[in-house]
DNA sequence: TTTATCCATGCGATATGCGCAACAGTGGTG
DNA sequence: CACCACTGTTGCGCATATCGCATGGATAAA
């Protein structure tokens, strides 16, 4: 038979109050109880721990050693219980996030930055990558959730509506839109249209606001990354459509952007978890912050916004 | 309220079989206990850490991080008590022991060694010195016993008797008296003897005999050492008297050994301990050896004898 | 549809844990 | 020398925890 944990932990008591009545004070039960307990550890060992004379307790040679080992088993259960209530209460561990870059590089080190002002000691790890390897890394477990546009349903995923994220023209400094307050996607059309890869998400919302339009915007260039075709636009190749968002990503330099109409067009962010999966309690916290920032109606880019819980059931 | 070292061995036994079931069968239980201590964990932490579907259980993100503390506080308390159980049973820990050079170089290497071949984990400890200091140090603590002389008795030790260590002549290799097979203290008070030291106990015996024998012998020399003695013994310059189990320490060097009567004297060395103390397992499993060597007669140097239980008694 | 397997749960028997109160040593005190 | 103050031990009864059995509900396999 082996020793309790209550066993354990009434001697190491005892053995350091050097006596059973302050041990009890010090453990808020009775000094009967741990009489009993370091009796029964006593017996169970098969050896006598204690020498008790009327005025103090002294430790046998095994009393020592027994001391030893119970302090560390009593120490790895109080600190491993102290870790675990920590983790639950989303104090430790990590959030594992996957989102868009422009979500990851404009959106979130804000947020990043006010958790980990709050929990320290969890750490964030951010896994970008178009929608399509974004949410599948939500769907493996690879990270706890997303935030991302979503394409296409999924009945493994859950989706919470988050940010709207309206398109803006984007055109050379000097272009002659750029003396105009708003833009139309027919303007667009009219000019030579730099666009991003086809795999974008992006690409998707352009493509069919141009149809909406009733026009056609045949490519003059593709570029995968939104900065290179940033980089396109400055250089007075011609112009573009991006979410507010992304805009920060294209760099300082000589590019301008625009309202945009003709439809009004934007993106949906979503935080999407795997659905009838309960989030890591540090994940959720973040998810919390997320939410507090949306109530708090914490400042974006100019042509996005929070979807509030007002916003959503309007 | 903290999780119970049983719910959470309950739940690492369940984590790794994948199921209650197979846990069950493992650890000896009925499922239904295993069902309940989960059920009971997961209310105590406030936390779901298994997604039962009939077929399987998988871990939940709690569930993996539960589990990581859960076989750190369960692996404690099991190598623990392990540990703790073969200290109990003196199979790891430290033996230290106090004792005089001669028992120390003689004597005792060959204990430790059959000692160390039965129980190779429990180190041995040899604080060796004369009398006085060798009682010190059962005394205070150092030493969980001692093999030594024992002048005068203290209620504060115990003593059983060990060997029984006779005095022998030491003459020079070409001294007449080695001529014969035995000689009495008288003849060596004719010659000059080099004496030990006064705080060795050896000192005490040998002015004891001299006296018993009606001779007066004033020491030619006297050394702390023994080897000491032994050197000048073989240079010719007088002759001692030494317990036989010092004798291999005095060196190969043209110095006999004779028989010595008139009276015979021996010395008495003890096994001592502290009264009313229990000893640590292993240093009383090193004392069952001796016990041991003891009743095989295991050989010791001529003129040394093991007291027996029947020698003893008689 | 039936069967087999798995986990959850109601229930009663038992073991464990707890505090109260009485008891028994032992130093200090008048 | 008796008494007091303080120690740890122990008998006792209550509350609760723990256990296995038997049962029930759900689902994959036959």
């Amino acid at each position: 038979m082996d020793a309790s944990l209550r066993q354990l932990a009434a001697y190491v008591a005892v053995a350091r109050a050097a006596g059973f009545t302050a041990a009890a004070a010090h453990l808020r039960v009775s000094q009967s109880t741990l009489s009993r307990a370091v009796s029964d550890l006593e017996r169970v060992l098969g050896v006598q721990l204690l020498e008790r004379d009327t005025r103090n307790v002294q430790l046998t040679a095994a009393g020592q050693e027994t001391l030893r080992v119970a302090e560390q088993i009593v120490d790895a259960h109080r600190s491993g219980m102290k870790q675990l209530r920590r983790y639950l209460l989303g104090e430790s561990g990590v959030v594992a996030m996957a989102t868009l870059p422009s979500v990851a590089a404009v959106l979130l080190p804000r947020m990043i930055s006010a958790f980990r002002g709050r929990r320290p000691d969890v750490s964030v790890r951010i896994m970008d990558g178009l929608e399509r390897a974004v949410l599948g890394r939500v769907l493996n477990g690879d990270a706890d959730f997303a935030v991302t546009t979503v394409g296409t349903a999924s009945d493994r995923l859950e989706h919470r509506p988050l940010i709207r994220d309206r398109f803006r023209a984007v055109l050379p400094e000097s272009h002659p839109l750029a003396d105009r307050d708003e833009v139309t996607w027919e303007d667009l059309a009219a000019e030579p249209f730099l666009a991003v890869g086809p795999e974008s998400s992006v690409r998707r919302l352009t493509d069919a606001a141009f149809e909406q339009a009733g026009a056609v915007a045949t490519p003059a260039a593709e570029a995968g990354n939104v900065a290179t075709v940033g980089g396109l636009v400055a250089a007075g190749l011609g112009v573009s459509a991006m979410p507010a968002l992304v805009l920060p990503l294209l760099g300082p330099g000589h590019v301008v952007h625009r309202e945009l109409t003709g439809p009004a067009v934007e993106r949906r962010l979503d935080i999407v978890v795997r659905a009838r999966r309960t989030l890591p309690p540090a994940a959720a916290a973040f998810l919390d912050l997320l939410d507090e920032a949306r109530a708090e109606g914490r400042e974006v880019p100019a042509g996005a916004a929070w979807i509030t819980t007002d916003a959503r059931s309007a």
